[in-house]
DNA sequence: TATGAATGAGCCTTCATTCAT
DNA sequence: CATGAATGAAGGCTCATTCAT
């Protein structure tokens, strides 16, 4: 729970507790957050019962930590790619390739992340989470507008567009499957296709 | 627990229990299954706590009834539609319509639902809950894919298509509000239109 | 609970109330007095949950209701039994005669009395019944004395051999079936012949 | 629950384990098995609630282990006894002097014992305690029947005589006082007089 | 740093009992 | 008289968390 201060022993330290976020994500994906206990998700974490406790000062916070290392890396090279001045057609192409390819790389993640919801929505230490998604998603909107006011506009309102999307590449954490015949770039751009409909 | 015998007190049971179900989902949907104690759910639905297993033989047996509610109607509507020798294009049409009717007319239901999709893919006595989804699904599956023969094919994988149907219906669950800009319907033909990409 | 003023009903409801607590102890016997429910008790006494509460206040009542079944005949026929002026020994051979037929007659009864000695023991309201066993203990006692007396005495301890009398007697509940090969008369005999030392 | 690997601890969890099997066999004793709540119980151990699931998996597992304590060391002794070349009258009298001691020694694991009958008779877990007990009494009708034979017989049936030997050493359990008039040995002594008509 | 026994609050469920029908 | 739905207290048990080792 306490961060180290030595340089190394931090670096081991932050090494440690991604690995343990990542193995939680994975056992909260299959059986539930609630529903997974303390020790059990300990023997499946390989440590005693007290070991998660040096890492994260509670349940919730591993909770939380599992939907920080799904966002923040999202997030950062969305910004970067954002700020870039390629037209945006290519920028909303890049941007849901790299969604789509982060979605595939955290998916236990983004499970956890949509059982969850009720927390995120609701819960008091939960605002930092809900900005970094209100965040990505508004700028998932301004892309996307942009885009289709370079192709011309579009008869679908541009909010359904939106949601629809955003349900498109989250649904993806629920069917992606390593070995599918669609690579995650081969689905991002369709995707693209579907939205912005062929245009 | 115990559905009566005779006639009049069954349909009174019946209703009771179908009262239960709803209210049930609207307090699920907000503070979550697993974190809704049983006293907690008895209050909001105005029993005493006992009296939950007056309908159900437990909180999952719950949980399950919640799932019926939704996929039953579904299914049931879907199914005689499918059967009509309407052009396919139209079926579809009509079954997003009544999809996205049937999600907005239980969002609740819908949100729980996706919140528990762990115990409904994993859980020992979801078996039957499972096999409503994926005949759905088929069904779905079945009626794009003769729509999108009409239509002349599509570039886009039809596999894809589907997942990105379902990902879009199911995902308005999450933002849709009685007073939107958008009624039920024009959400519908804006999915179908985004899904043939306007053919 | 509340017994009937005329005298036809009331017979009636004595007949039925008195089948209700033989059942009861065969029920208790079993599955045990706590752990058997109200509701699997009115099931297997073929009435209604809140029937039972027609002839007993609550759950305890219908145990003391047992155990006075058990007691009162048999400390009538006792008491009437000793107030004869026949030999002691006689007199004892007739008292175990009756004893061992009242265990036989009330198995599930004395079973039920020896799971719940404890209440019996230490229970506010069981005050009647630890008094009835008492009472009959003392007459064992004085019989089984004045028998002793008439033989010329035993080298064992009196009151060891009022403890081992009791002992053998009430433990007669935990083996004895009606088809076997020993009469209660003979059992009885048995008894008394091992106590007396054959003399 | 988990017994601890490593000798030292093992001894320690051994012991606190064997004192809490000795502490809950005279609550239950006195209270009863169904009537002590957990929390009761755990306070008359002096551990928290939960503190009790650390050495048994369930309350049911409790009330084996105060059987398997009263059997254990009595069946242990009873083989080794027989199996020596004694007159068999006089491992008749060294079998019950010890069975008496026992007895005493545990008589509120004897008057638990007693009480739940019912569940060890019919109880699915109790199938090890059953053959226990079944395994001491064909030990001791052996024994009894051996020092039978070199008395030279008796009028009273043999296997009535076991009940009764059984009936009366049992019972003890239910009036014996550590400052009573006679000895556990003077007890059993006085038993084998009895059972043997004195020969 | 890591452990896992111990805690006691809280969980889901069942209970004996009541009472409108 | 009889019913069985409803009650809410209490049941056994598991939980997230702590802390002596």
């Amino acid at each position: 729970m306490a961060r180290p201060e030595t340089p190394t022993t931090r670096a081991r330290w932050d090494a440690r507790r991604a690995e343990v976020i990542g193995r939680a994500a994975h056992v909260f994906a299959r059986r539930g957050y609630d529903q997974t206990s303390v020790p059990e998700l300990a023997e499946a974490l390989e440590v005693a019962t007290g070991g998660i406790y040096h890492y994260f000062s509670g349940k919730e916070q591993l909770l939380i930590a599992i939907c920080d290392q799904l966002m923040e890396p999202l997030l950062a090279e969305a910004e970067e790619l954002v700020a870039t001045d390629a037209p945006a057609r290519e920028q909303l192409r890049d941007l849901v390739r790299r969604w789509v390819a982060n979605v595939v790389d955290h998916q236990d993640h983004m499970l956890v992340f949509q059982q969850e919801r009720h927390l995120i929505d609701h819960g008091a230490q939960w605002r930092e989470v809900r900005e970094s998604r209100k965040r990505f998603e508004r700028l998932v909107q301004d892309v996307l507008a942009r885009a289709q006011a370079e192709g011309g506009g579009t008869p679908v309102d541009p909010r359904l567009q939106l949601s629809a999307l955003l349900g498109m590449v989250n649904h993806t954490a629920q069917w992606y499957r390593p070995r599918g015949r669609l690579s995650p770039a081969e689905i991002a751009d369709g995707y693209v296709d579907l939205v912005l409909m062929g245009r």
